[in-house]
DNA sequence: GCGCATATAAAACGAACGTTTGACTTTTCG
DNA sequence: CGAAAAGTCAAACGTTCGTTTTATATGCGC
């Protein structure tokens, strides 16, 4: 061993960050561990080693992403008590941001984006710690909106109204870039998209809210 | 050669079909040509006789699965003369069938997704022939909604923040299973969709078309 | 009927991969 | 200290896969 002590599960937390970088890149098949190894700078024994085989380490792995890019929820928690359309703004711009700012280490949206395309095991824990608290967060902000009695089912049709607004610049990015070539994503650019869907979104609440209002009253007559 | 003349190219189809199926299914990596070629009833040899590599077959599969989808676009051209909000609600409700029907060929979609997730030159190509006739019908009946004079920018976003509630049932569809267990998707909840997200964007687009008009009113001023 | 292009079949090649092995080094702890 | 445990390493094993090769069968013009 090289130094120990320190390095002993340091090298667990390097195949971790390698691992989620490969995969994310080429898939779980096209991945190798010899690929992840030589990132993490450790052997190709190394994954058998510390997790068993190459499926555990995927499985590891993601929950790992999650975990670190789960910081994040509370970030776009908004002060409760400011306007809904203030805070939906939060919510939407937060969401944006996670994914469409630069520099990011990009690789943990895409491995989520993987997990969607062909899902293992992780998908519904994720969606138990990750999305669940998230939908419930939105879903208050959209009953400050169109009323607090609404059901549940419209409340959760709009909530998917907004998210697919916002996911649809991450899962259909690279269509985006090949239908609108030179449009460019800076910061200002994605606070602008931000308002937009925004004021898309409380359009489209009031609008709900009102025609599910008409046709609450229709019953009640 | 066990016929002849008829089937001559007939291995050519079934290996594309084949191929379809197992690329969607598996991915590109995943995917073996032993396993195409015992589905299409081929030789191992076939593949390569055929198309020459594994990665030709593969951009030949995903351009025949977008040629045999593309029947759907015709579909959805509605009377332009009809009000915009039932051509609205024919373009989505056409779009979101397009892969919400039960029993289709599910593999169309599925092929589509992982193009988006890993592009290859064939997404380019789908994005000339198959997105931009459809962003263009889509830009019609908005400008018909939000007024015929809006700048490309502000129409284009409206685009996206349409089809992106419409796509999202596609993309998420395995975390929305996760988090909704228990909704299940009829023909009939197929058409209440259609129905919310149809009004869920006329109150949007009304909404960006007001601050929009605003907004030229004060430049003007 | 004979050459020739076309199509399929069986077998094998060579590379890449996940995993295992066994030896070696370092850490832990009585 | 000294033996067991934990960790690392180079090498190799067995399998799978894409591709190639070689051979055989069929349709077609002359």
């Amino acid at each position: 061993m090289r130094e120990a002590a320190e390095e002993q599960f340091i090298t667990r937390q390097r195949l971790l960050e390698a691992a989620g970088e490969v995969f994310a890149e080429k898939g779980f098949r096209a991945a190798t561990i010899r690929d992840i190894c030589r990132r993490a700078d450790a052997n190709v024994a190394a994954v058998n080693y510390h997790f068993g085989d190459k499926e555990k380490l995927y499985a590891s792995a993601v929950r790992y992403a999650h975990r670190c890019a789960a910081g994040d929820v509370s970030a776009l928690t908004v002060p409760p008590d400011a306007a809904p359309r203030q805070r939906l703004h939060s919510f939407i711009a937060g969401m944006l941001g996670g994914f469409l700012k630069a520099g990011k280490p990009a690789w943990h949206g895409k491995l989520m984006a993987r997990e969607m395309a062909e899902p293992t095991a992780v998908l519904q824990q994720i969606a138990d710690d990750g999305v669940k608290p998230r939908l419930n967060l939105l879903s208050d902000i959209i009953r400050a909106e169109i009323g607090a009695d609404a059901p549940d089912e419209l409340v959760h049709r709009c909530a998917r109204s907004i998210v697919g607004q916002i996911l649809f610049y991450h899962f259909a990015r690279p269509m985006l870039v090949r239908v609108f070539p030179d449009e460019k994503v800076d910061a200002s650019a994605v606070e602008a998209l931000a308002e937009h869907i925004t004021s898309f979104s409380v359009g489209g609440l009031r609008r709900i809210a009102r025609s599910s209002r008409r046709r609450t009253e229709e019953k009640a007559s």
